[in-house]
RNA sequence: GCCGACGUAGCUCAGAUGGCAGAGCAACUGAUUCGUAAUCAGUAGGUCUCCGGUUCAAUUCCGGACGUCGGCUCCA
């Protein structure tokens, strides 16, 4: 007789196995051949199994189909072999770099030469790909898992030629990896943590989508890669579902939306600068209105700065050598030289500004708000949209405190983004960037600079995300991500401690020692820049508004032309009250004219007829269809002052 | 900046192997004055992004520039 193992399934059942029985083995014969057939993998006391791994102990076991979304990723990373296969048996001599699942999908990226260059994938050839990578699904191949040494490894991808996978070889092993683990399908071998599901079938359907180049190691000195991005779902039916989900996100992405509401342009005379419609500078202005109030309500003065400077000030503040490339440089018409630039980041203006009183500790904390217009000469290639401009304006602010003000000071920050957010509707995610190795300052400083960030992160009771080491040198700080309609993350909202900056412009306050003491600066921005907040509310909405921020609030609507002179009153008031209103006086239909409305996204829509005028009353219908029927004018005005006054700020 | 795709009327898109350029919507004109999602008729609109080259002939083929899009990199 054998020995035997227990093993637990998550309804808490135990069930006793021969020792190293394998986990299919163990299902099929414990559980039930159903859930044998429909397993991708497995977790063995927590941790990520092959179903041909064998129970060799006691242990928990949970078992993974493609009802469970984790499948889907090993799945996804099993579709990354099947198209690396693929790639090299259509195009011998590629050689394969890594393969990774991604928020949607998975990716691989190839080292391809021809004739010494670097060779991308054509359209075409995507096309071939994707059919190989099918077929390779359908020979339902079973993966394989093996263990190697470390030079049996290097042996063998030397062997392949596989120069890159060599290098990661290398690199694994000084990590302190004795062995290493491959994975098989066929005659194409891998080497990879897993786990992988039990065969190429399991996969059901991949998609190639784009291809790109990208560079080894996301170093643009290295080799030249091509990445092709691709999809894999279990069936047909849920591929084409995620199709059309991504045909309906495309019709909110705010480039689209800007055109059919007209709200923007661009023009190749100033690429990556918009011009903002009538339109686009009513939700502009709404905006910027509601920040300023914000800011003022919240302990902040507004001020205003030059956006041109002598490169005086970039040599202070260190971007003259570290920035150089990103800034607009002006050329001085009498030096001939190219002694200006504009401002691409508001902070030294503001360290300026800090210089030219004397500060005690009785004025801490000073807080600066700026809207100003900041030019960063970003590359051409990274242009896009609304998300990724030259032109742009920040809602700015620079903090100058004590350094035991930290703490309340980014908790209040924190609290009034989330205040901001919450208020549109916008979830984000916050990540907290800690010291990086290149950095200024020592130990002790970070230690209480982090732990001013965490605790007011705590405090507030919000998730994050860790990014150890990827602070600025100067100092950590807290980013804030929302998705954009593909799933695209942007950056927003900000704040920055920043202990370099008071040493460089020599900022000082005096302490209550009467002495001079240095403040520490806290950078932070809410929206980040309007032009991004504006794209991903656009395309947050679907380019229908609330009231606050729709561009035009009422359009007024006459049953026939008669009624035009009561309508204008109405607008009238409307108007006099601060409110965007149109009357649409045009010779059209009036189911038209109502149809426009709907496509133009208004919130309101007034149906004035004789009935109205003769009763004073209005007859509201809200975007979407809900006829609020016929109600007095007043009456309309407080339900719609409700909807379209700024939110809060205070 | 790098890799790839793309650029036809204001917008969305057809089009031909290299031989007079097409539709819908929008615009304009006229008629229509209508009770909650599109009234009818007509008119006008184009150096087919730009600059070179090949050709009897280029919007179409080739090269370059600019821009847009998807990535890489960076960042709000």
């Amino acid at each position: 007789m054998g020995a035997t193992v227990t093993i637990t399934l998550p309804n808490g059942d135990k069930k006793d196995a021969p020792k190293g029985i394998s986990v299919l083995e163990f299902v099929k014969q414990s559980i039930g051949a159903g859930l044998a057939k429909a397993a991708v993998f497995a977790r063995v006391n927590g941790a990520e199994a092959d179903l041909s791994r064998t129970l060799d102990d006691d242990a928990a076991l949970q078992i993974f189909t493609a009802k469970n979304p984790e499948a889907l990723e090993v799945t996804r990373h099993d579709a990354a072999h099947i198209v690396a296969d693929a790639v090299q048996r259509l195009f011998p001599g590629t050689q394969v770099t890594i393969g990774p699942v991604i928020e949607e999908g998975f990716y691989y990226d190839f080292y391809r030469e021809k004739d010494g260059k670097p060779a991308p994938f054509t359209p075409a050839e995507l096309e071939q790909i994707e059919k190989k990578a099918n077929e390779i699904i359908a020979a339902d191949l079973p993966f394989t898992r093996s263990e190697v040494s470390a030079d049996d490894a290097v042996k063998l991808f030397e062997k392949k030629g596989e120069k890159f996978k060599v290098e990661i070889v290398h690199d694994i092993v000084a990590k302190g990896a004795k062995t290493l683990t491959l994975y098989a399908h066929g005659d194409w071998v891998d080497f990879c943590l897993g786990p992988h599901g039990p065969s190429t079938a399991k996969v059901g359907v991949i998609k190639l989508l784009s291809s790109s180049g990208a560079y080894w190691r996301a170093d643009h000195t290295k080799e030249q890669l091509q990445r092709i991005y691709g999809i894999s779902f279990f069936d047909k039916k849920a591929l084409e579902a995620w199709l059309k989900q991504r045909e309906e996100a495309s019709k909110r992405d705010h480039r689209r939306l800007g055109r059919e509401l007209d709200l923007f342009h661009f023009h190749p005379f100033s690429p990556g600068a918009a011009f903002w419609t009538e339109k686009g500078t009513a939700i502009y202005q709404a905006l910027s209105n509601w920040m300023r109030s914000l800011a003022l309500n919240n302990g902040y003065v507004e001020i205003k700065t030059p956006l041109l400077y002598n490169k005086g000030l970039w040599e202070i503040s260190g971007h003259w050598g570290k920035y150089k490339e990103n800034m607009f440089l002006v050329e001085d018409s009498d030096t001939k030289e190219h002694d200006f630039s504009l401002k691409p980041m508001n902070c030294p203006s503001h360290h300026l500004f800090y210089g030219f009183k004397k500060h005690s500790y009785r004025d801490l904390p000073l807080r600066y708000h700026t809207q100003d217009v900041l030019h960063r000469n970003e590359a051409a290639g990274a242009l896009g949209g609304l998300t990724r401009v030259r032109q742009f304006a920040q809602d700015d602010a620079h903090i100058y405190c004590r350094e035991d003000q930290i703490p309340s000071e980014v908790a209040k920050f924190v609290g009034l983004l989330d205040r901001v957010y919450a208020a549109v509707g916008l979830t984000y995610r916050a990540k907290l960037s800690t010291r990086p190795p290149q950095r200024i300052g020592t130990d002790d400083l970070w230690d209480r600079a982090e732990a001013a960030l965490k605790t007011a992160l705590e405090s507030l009771k919000l998730e994050y995300d860790l990014k150890p080491g990827d602070g600025a040198f100067y100092g950590p700080k807290i980013d804030f991500d929302v998705s954009d309609s593909i799933g695209r993350k942007w950056q927003l909202g900000t704040v920055q401690l920043d202990y370099n900056a008071p040493e460089r412009f020599d900022l000082t306050y005096v302490g209550e020692d009467n002495k001079e003491h240095r403040p520490v600066v806290l950078h932070r921005a809410i929206y980040g820049s309007f032009e991004r907040f504006i794209a991903i509310l656009i395309e947050h909405f679907a380019g229908a508004f609330p009231a606050w921020l729709a561009p035009v609030q009422v359009t007024v609507i006459c049953v026939a032309d008669r009624q035009l002179e009561y309508a204008q009153k109405i607008r009238q008031q409307l108007v006099d009250k601060g409110y965007r209103v149109e009357v649409d006086d045009r010779g059209l239909s009036m189911q038209k004219k109502i149809a426009e409305a709907q496509v133009g996204k208004v919130p309101f829509t007034l149906v004035i007829g004789d009935r109205e005028v003769e009763n004073n009353q209005v007859a509201p219908r809200r975007y979407g269809g809900e006829d609020l029927k016929a109600m007095p004018f007043e009456q309309f005005l407080e339900l719609f002052e409700k909807e379209a006054k700024l939110p809060p700020s205070h």
